[in-house]
RNA sequence: GGCGCAUUCGUCUAACGGUUAGGACGUAGCCCUCUCAAGGCUAAAAUACGGGUUCGAUUCCCGUAUGCGCUACCA
């Protein structure tokens, strides 16, 4: 079987969007899956909009979600250059050889004249085609203006009347006539490709088998296919993975949440959980199964199983997984992943040993990263304050009498080690006089303030007896 | 306007002519429990509409509706 080749080619525009991450995540998959190559390109066709920055943020993003490329700009490979505005003079050779068998010609109508028969046609209500004015120049007039200096474009000559058969591993069969299309252009005035042209050059040199990319660009395929027969190019396999939509189904926007993939890193979900989101939206596995690994989408990953309709995106569910991923992690994974999350405050106040367990104890908490601070105030006992609901109990219990008892009773103790934390915790409660439930409520308020939380049991296994003292310590204060 | 694509619980999806239409997130309830989470169990919740084809349609075909995409010297 003949190697698989798929790419990414992204135009550095802006951020790696979450969209681009999965049609990414999807041609990844699949070079994996066959021990295939995947290949990243940059098309930067587009001066006005690319920008170096992007390609970096871009990469980075790439790199970060693990989806490692085998050619690419950094890195190089046999079809280098890998940025598609270093690839012009290619382009424009594929061209000039289309206006050599004449199925391609040189257009000199200016963007102003197009513009004016484009209104007039909308005038008319009728669909706008260009009329080949310039395909009945004879050679001479064409050598006469260009001789005189008069900027020209390449169309592509499309042929009359002609279906076009697209088998579209993901849509099945699409037939368009050319007739709806007319001879569009492939290489603008200033001698740059137009993306349709450079996409079907680059993918045919480099040797890509397979393409997965996004339906908006199933309307393009037939110029596409086209311009692959032209050029005496093979068709590759093509795949239309329907897009990912915000929750009121129009494109997803930074309106509905965050599109960037960066941006999702800073908020603390894990790689892994991208990965395995991203691969639920528009592709399901053989089985009822939600959790994979990457090696396990690697294994189950199939083209047959990609989606035909457009998924909502859904942040809710995304966290959720995410959820499932901390808590899988072990006490030094997390420490590690989310150290550069934990406030400094915290950072001061306990050692990296202390932290790393506080951290763990409170993991299944927190669905995101950035969330672990909004819990570190639990063992935070150099502040205080109550909590709304805390205030009925306020009014019932003498806080500050509860104080000096605690104080008192865990004085009593030398430390808080093994069994002395539920001795002192009986011995505190037989002094304080409240029954059963109600106990632990008053004993919560009493350190945190609040009256929900993580295990009251976490305060005496990771707080001092002089900490918890100095906690209890602010009742008094008045 | 033209062309194309899509349409199963609120959301992601499974069911490739025969199922009580399955799972997951979310929601609600129960259990566990010092509270909150987590976890476990349970419940409510879907085949856009109208025609065909067929013994039988979520599934195949044709319309309609709705949504989206393309229709650039953007990608």
């Amino acid at each position: 079987m003949e190697k698989i080749i798929t790419r990414f080619p992204p135009s550095p525009t802006g951020y790696l969007h979450i969209g681009g991450a999965r049609t990414a995540l999807f041609n990844w998959l699949l070079a994996k899956k066959y021990n295939g190559k995947f290949i990243l390109r940059i098309e930067d066709t587009d001066k006005e909009r690319s920008s170096f920055e992007s390609v970096q943020m871009i990469l980075n993003d790439l790199k970060w979600l693990g989806l490692n490329w085998e050619e690419g700009p950094d890195i190089g490979g046999p079809h280098y250059p890998y940025f598609q505005s270093e690839r012009k003079d290619i382009y424009y050779k594929y061209a000039e050889q289309l206006v050599k068998e004449k199925k391609a010609y040189y257009c000199f109508c200016t963007e102003e004249e197009l513009e004016a028969a484009r209104t007039a046609a909308k005038q008319n209500n009728e669909v706008f085609k260009y009329n080949r004015k310039c395909l009945k120049l004879s050679d001479s007039e064409k050598n006469e203006l260009i001789k005189t200096g008069k900027k020209f474009v390449i169309r592509f000559k499309v042929p009359e009347n002609k279906e076009i058969i697209i088998n579209d591993v993901v849509k099945g069969e699409v037939i368009f006539n050319t007739d709806v299309l007319d001879d569009f252009i492939i290489i603008k005035s200033d001698g740059g490709a137009i993306y349709n042209f450079a996409v079907v050059v680059d993918d045919a040199l480099m040797g890509v088998t397979h393409i997965l990319r996004g339906d908006d660009h199933l309307s393009n395929t037939p110029k596409q296919i086209l311009l692959y027969e032209a050029l005496g190019f093979k068709v590759p396999v093509l795949g239309h993975v329907s897009m990912i939509l915000g929750e009121d189904g129009q494109k997803l926007s930074k309106r509905h949440c965050a599109t960037a993939v960066g941006e999702y890193k800073k908020q603390g979900f894990l790689k892994e959980a991208i990965i395995n989101y991203l691969a639920l939206l528009g592709w399901s596995p053989p089985d009822n199964r939600e959790i994979f690994s990457v090696n396990e989408l690697i294994n189950l990953f199939s083209i047959e199983k990609l989606s035909k309709r457009a998924a909502i995106f859904d942040f809710t569910k995304l966290k959720w997984m995410n959820g499932q991923y901390i808590k899988k992690l072990n006490e030094d994974e997390l420490f590690e992943r989310i150290f550069d999350f934990i406030d400094d405050k915290y950072k001061r106040l306990f050692d990296n040993e202390r932290l790393k367990k506080i951290v763990y104890s409170l993991r299944e908490y927190i669905e995101k990263l950035d969330e672990i601070n909004k819990y570190m105030s639990f063992y935070d006992w150099t502040n205080f304050s109550f909590s709304d609901e805390s205030n009925t109990y306020k009014e019932k219990y003498d806080f500050k009498k509860l104080a000096n008892l605690f104080i008192e009773t865990m004085n009593e103790f030398n430390n808080l080690k093994e069994k002395n934390k539920f001795e002192f915790v009986k011995k505190f409660q037989n002094r304080a006089e409240i029954k059963g439930k109600e106990f632990y409520v008053i004993l919560r308020i009493l350190l945190t303030g609040e009256v929900k939380g993580p295990e009251l049991v976490f305060l005496f296994d990771y707080l001092t007896k002089d900490e918890l003292i100095k906690k209890v310590t602010f009742h008094l204060k008045g």
